[in-house]
DNA sequence: TTGCAATAGTTTCGAGTCGCTACTAATAGT
DNA sequence: ACTATTAGTAGCGACTCGAAACTATTGCAA
């Protein structure tokens, strides 16, 4: 079998095997996603557009499965004032607590040599992004790591949204990244 | 963030990435991760328990899915007549054709680095064996690499099954493989 | 200013996955 | 012969997903 398509179903079964296992409570592996995304993402990047660019799935959907982390009580929505369309979901502590948590998968990584997995992410990382680039996806990096980002004595400042992060921010997904 | 949580997260995102975009022809993901294993599992090893255990879910799932890939003249049914219980599907030529198209996931990984595939590959394979064997799974190996696989002059000889195998077949997943 | 296009989000529909339980048929063990 | 086990299937309910239709809000431009 040829490397490329042995390896891609290598990522299609741990993937599979990480999802099935982490049920964790009541959430599903989407709902789970979801969650993860929102943990990490920046508060201009909390909407559902933004998940759904994310996670690859469509608005619809996304909606429904925020929707049922609302009413589980992991989320909160929160309405702008500036623009009446968007809406912001933040964790809840409920959901601060199970997104902590970590899958069966995880642990196994992390019982990997600290060189093999710094090699594996190295990889995976250059792989994700060659294919985001081809599909015109969205790469959603940290903050840090981006052309608008210009550091400050406390935090940064953003060029594009105009805008001064604190330094716990600037470690954030933001959905406007662009790698310097 | 955790190097292990990184990692998981990018697994779980390439994963779903090439879910979305192998809607090849008229196959969704699961479809297609089934035809898949039936493409390189030898004969003994493609019942749709077999299935379900290399993908993880549960007989009545597969049953269904195995069906539809039936409706839809990619696979054929073929009954045993020494156990009356068991059922094997072999692909038809249908299925070989789409089987063969690479995904873009794919074409993304052959583009890496020869040895960066590689280092890619063991990372992984390590992964997925310590995931396994913690659930107690079936690691569907290849023949070639099982403690009952006997090399003969023209093929092999399986000690578990006592059967004679072809050269092309102790290249193919075996549900019943043991690593040497 | 008015009007239209674009955008954010939701709803609904049908197909399909998935875990679960219950079921049939065939085989294996005692 | 009786029972337990195994292989496979069927049906249920919850959910995902893509697609399309829909509302509300905003942006743009004549």
């Amino acid at each position: 079998m040829k490397p490329e398509t042995r390896t891609r179903e290598l990522i299609s079964r741990l993937a599979r095997l990480d999802a099935a296992g982490s049920w964790e409570g009541d959430l599903n592996p989407t709902q789970r996603a979801a969650l993860n995304y929102l943990a990490h993402a920046n508060r201009f990047s909390r909407s559902p557009s933004h998940v759904s660019s994310y996670l690859g799935t469509t608005r619809g959907t996304t909606s429904q499965s925020l929707k049922s982390l609302l009413l589980k009580g992991y989320v909160e929505e929160k309405r702008s004032t500036q623009d009446k369309r968007v809406v912001r979901y933040d964790l809840t502590n409920k959901g601060w607590n199970i997104s902590h948590s970590t899958t069966p998968l995880e642990d196994v990584l992390a019982s990997l040599a600290k060189d093999e997995i710094a090699v594996l992410q190295d990889a995976l990382t250059t792989s994700l992004q060659t294919a985001l680039a081809q599909n015109g996806n969205q790469e959603f990096g940290i903050c840090r790591t981006c052309i608008h980002h210009k550091p400050r004595i406390k935090g940064a400042y953003c060029t594009l949204l105009e805008t001064e992060l604190s330094t716990p921010e600037t470690d954030q997904i933001c959905a406007e990244q662009v790698r310097a």
